[in-house]
DNA sequence: TTGTAGGCGTTATCAA
DNA sequence: TTGATAACGCCTACAA
């Protein structure tokens, strides 16, 4: 045993074997508890089988994103678990075109060219909607952003299907636009909301996620608005800290280790079994309703 | 360009270049904010030299920690970051003997044979403990664990100097130690301080971290325990959740990008530079008062 | 059984 | 300037 001192060179294992032991995950912000919690559920499976995973951080970032794939390509990683930036990216197309086994976590891919495993955001959307018009809101700010990204715009979608469903006319489901889903940028929201004149100004608030809901709760307290009197919040992912909010938060639930789990467990299957056929699995969500829409 | 379809391979360059572009942050628990933030602080550093940072989750398991500090020696790191599980392990040593930059996170090297980074725990501890004796506490309760974690050793050593320097009784400050510093350990923990008799039960709790009060709180709230007129309560790191508890937290403020920004600069610093010498950095905490504990 | 040669993909070096 | 060559360390296959 050569055990003092020697460790073999990971490297030159890599190289000849062809592929590493590692797993990247690559998450659109490493400080959201959805994110870590989907980690966690994915290193329970990986572990399991001896994978190691790794966590990247793309911080919504494009070019970061970019990068830590272009890093996991040139690693030769077992398989890439990713939440992309832009669902449309070409990046996504050249991991297919290489045959790395890749999932898209928490977005479906429509083009099936890989597996995914996601929540019906659409539902989601519907669902915090459909509870905030059963409390007889009328006027309904829709909180988050950016644009570009999946989530964002699928909630939207389901809360707007939601909307003229219950027959409300769709200018008043307002979208108060925000650069992140961060606790900050939904402080800042609840600045703006506070701007709108009262006779239009929403007395509900359905938040893209719950940091973004956290934020606005925060404001709300701090500049005396009452919650959920004077305003309702509905967050989404349910993380942690949504029930132990000041107010705790309505939020929309996804199964968030579970997706970690399930993802891990496809990518694995694509590179191990030569079988592998590609899955797009799609859970439900459930809206678990708390005191900040209680009015 | 073969840039059509070709990708260089990593492991080839590292192999030949002897070393590679990563760095590895190893941390006791992914879905600790707390975590989050100093990984971010890190990235910022790193990602300004061209450095990626990889994150491991070592679930405060020896184990873990073990495998993945393995697989990033095997991998020849530019240098890893850490937050050991027990402070004595002997796989900093081996770290430290095979020449590996290493900086220690959120803990002081004792040894100086590494860079270390850190906030007086001890310190800490006193802020907590002096902050409740001034509101005229005399039964405490201090709630965090395992008792191999250097943090919830130091955090109770500096809140017994504290209570001793108030010339309260020993036994008035009771340990209930838990088995993991997460929010369900909090709320159990709840569970146990409520089973102890009126008369002896403590009227104040110091947790060793937010997530451990975030879970006594919740139990508190969930049992009718009113705080702070009933149960006052500190927590420690100031995470984001912390101001936006049901009851804004107490808590012990920790600069925790700053910790990450500055061990990645002391490890990219002994990664290139000959003339690189240890350093323990040591920062000073500062205890942030909010509603529960005005009692 | 034990031992050795070759090749994985890069890059540095040396020759032409 | 361009091009061939060797070496990084590991693993596998084949030879002794």
């Amino acid at each position: 045993m050569a055990d003092l001192g020697f460790v073999r060179n990971e490297s030159a294992r890599q190289l000849r074997a062809g592929r590493s032991r590692t797993l990247g995950l690559v998450v659109l912000d490493v400080a959201n508890p959805f994110f870590t919690d989907v980690a966690r559920g994915a290193e329970a499976v990986a572990e399991a089988k001896g994978i190691v995973v790794t966590l990247y951080n793309s911080g919504s970032d494009p070019e970061r994103e970019h990068r830590h794939l272009e890093l996991l390509t040139e690693q030769r990683v077992q398989g890439v678990l990713i939440t992309p930036v832009e669902s449309g990216a070409r990046d996504l197309d050249d991991l297919a075109a290489r045959g790395i086994p890749t999932v898209l976590v928490d977005r479906g891919s429509g083009r099936r060219k890989q597996c995914s495993v996601a929540v019906d955001d659409v539902l989601g959307g519907k669902l915090a909607i459909e509870h905030l018009v059963d409390r007889g809101h009328t006027q309904v700010a829709y909180v988050g952003g950016p644009a570009h990204l999946g989530q964002v715009r699928d909630r939207l979608q389901g809360a707007r299907e939601a909307w003229a469903a219950a027959d409300l006319p769709a200018d008043a489901l307002t979208w108060i636009e925000t650069s992140a889903l961060t606790v900050a940028e939904g402080r800042e929201a609840g600045a703006r909301l506070a701007g709108i004149p009262t006779s239009r100004r929403p007395a509900a608030a359905f938040c893209a996620n719950d940091l973004v809901a956290l934020g606005l709760l925060q404001h709300a307290i701090s500049s005396g608005v009452r919650v959920p009197q004077d305003l309702s919040i509905v967050g989404y992912d349910d993380i942690e800290f949504a029930a132990a909010a000041a107010v705790p938060l309505t939020s929309v639930r996804q199964p968030r280790q579970l997706l970690g789990r399930t993802a891990a467990e496809l990518v694995l299957d694509e590179a191990t079994n030569a079988a592998h056929t590609h899955r797009q699995v799609l859970f439900t969500p459930e809206l678990v309703a708390r005191a900040s829409t209680q009015g």
